[in-house]
DNA sequence: ACAAAAGTGTTATCACTACACCCATGA
DNA sequence: TCATGGGTGTAGTGATAACACTTTTGT
């Protein structure tokens, strides 16, 4: 595995007449100590040498996007099992320096916590808090908004904050994702008869340990009860 | 302009040797007699001979994968300016028999009684009603099936039913395409009622003619006062 | 005993549902 | 005058929003 300017793999053939060549760019959300990050490798191409980009790839010939991104994501955190969900196409002929390249942009979640880069990864990827990025390399500012706004109104939709969470956690916790990842501010109360009513929680009957104060219940997500629930027409809004 | 395969424009390089190539396919949804049709074309390409498929192109050189798209909606009807919506890519490795073919998918509006297809366009092509399509040549039943469900989202959740409708319409009119669309059957009088709230219709204060009944009230979706509350965090929500 | 965060219920408002009759027109 | 679809209001129910105090723990 070798690494060549903002793509982690060097697999696929990109034609050397037509400099045309298909990608896919990963935005991969974590979430730690109250804050959403993107993960992000330094930038060593012209000319965006030092800016930080998303993680991207070819698509090889044997496999379709999907799969490349999951491949991006395994190589990462050597964890083949993130939650992914497809944003858009970018495709302005004028993109890449490198020729005709047209991306497919995917974002991912995953909690931070939980989450160690593997060590060909480690060296160069990054961490960064999604309120301090204000340029990256080629268009991938304009992608990583696109999927922030996609990840915003999916989280509305769906069940997948707990994607960003440790496997259990306090509802404060949960409520405190909300509200960062949306930038709202929501009420406690509400927040939790909502919860309540949706039933797609599980309670552990667990507290967190060694806090300096009344210690939270702690919580799953009920996945099983979700999926039936979903396919019952339940409409989860947040 | 030649036609090739399902493929209106043979504008675009195919590279020889690694058969890579890059598409758009459209979903051009039309509504007609209330009924939802897709508009298709005869497959002349084994093993999809004489199956229906969608209409689709290259992305040339110059242009972006939305720009393909415009281009055939433009080749096929002669119109610039229709609602188009970017799905999502597929890229299976064997989805065409051509080579790797990796083809973004669109569907865009049309209401089938203002739009006259091109000469160049109209021999070849077929509106088919969506219920009536049970396969078509290469992915494009999938890629239809998606769209589709990308339609019936973003009616319920953007002002979008206009596209398919005339400039002008009654509300019947605009709840029978809600109802055929999302397969559902609305109250007439709520179905006012929150179109009144919503408040983006301009009452034309002309009425139907040549009905052998009460002529309806005419209406046009008032598309500035739409992007005004849209700002202001209008929720559309049928 | 104090600091810090967890946890809990009620009321008012708004949106949504269900439902039945009269009206205007052409034939 | 009849057939056809157009047009209207109300009452009941459920969801959402606003809001403040008590509880549990560690120090």
């Amino acid at each position: 595995m070798t690494r060549s300017d903002n793509i982690v793999l060097a697999l696929s053939p990109i034609d050397e007449d037509l400099k045309l060549a298909f990608t896919v760019d990963c935005v991969i959300f974590g979430y730690d100590n109250d804050d959403l990050k993107v993960l992000t490798i330094e930038c060593n191409m012209d000319p965006f040498m030092g800016m930080i980009s998303l993680l991207g790839d070819f698509i090889t010939q044997d496999e379709d996007a999907d799969s490349a991104a999951k491949r991006i994501l395994k190589y990462c955190t050597g964890n083949e099992d993130i939650f992914l969900e497809e944003v858009k196409s970018f495709s302005k002929p004028d993109r890449h320096p490198f020729g005709r390249v047209i991306t497919i942009a995917f974002y991912s979640l995953v909690p931070i916590s939980l989450t160690k880069l593997t060590d060909s990864a480690d060296k160069h990827l990054k961490w960064v808090s999604v309120d301090e990025i204000t340029e990256m390399a080629f268009d991938h500012k304009e992608i990583l908004d696109n999927c922030l706004y996609q990840l915003r109104k999916s989280l509305r939709e769906k069940p997948i904050g707990f994607e960003l969470l440790p496997k259990k956690f306090s509802l404060k916790q949960l409520q405190t994702l909300y509200e960062v990842v949306l930038g709202i501010e929501l009420d406690k109360r509400n927040f939790r008869r909502k919860l309540r009513s949706l039933n797609i929680l599980i309670d552990l009957e667990e507290r967190q340990q060694e806090v300096s104060h009344r210690p939270a219940k702690l919580y799953k997500f009920d996945e099983h009860s979700f999926e039936k629930k979903s396919s019952d027409g339940l409409k989860f809004e947040i």
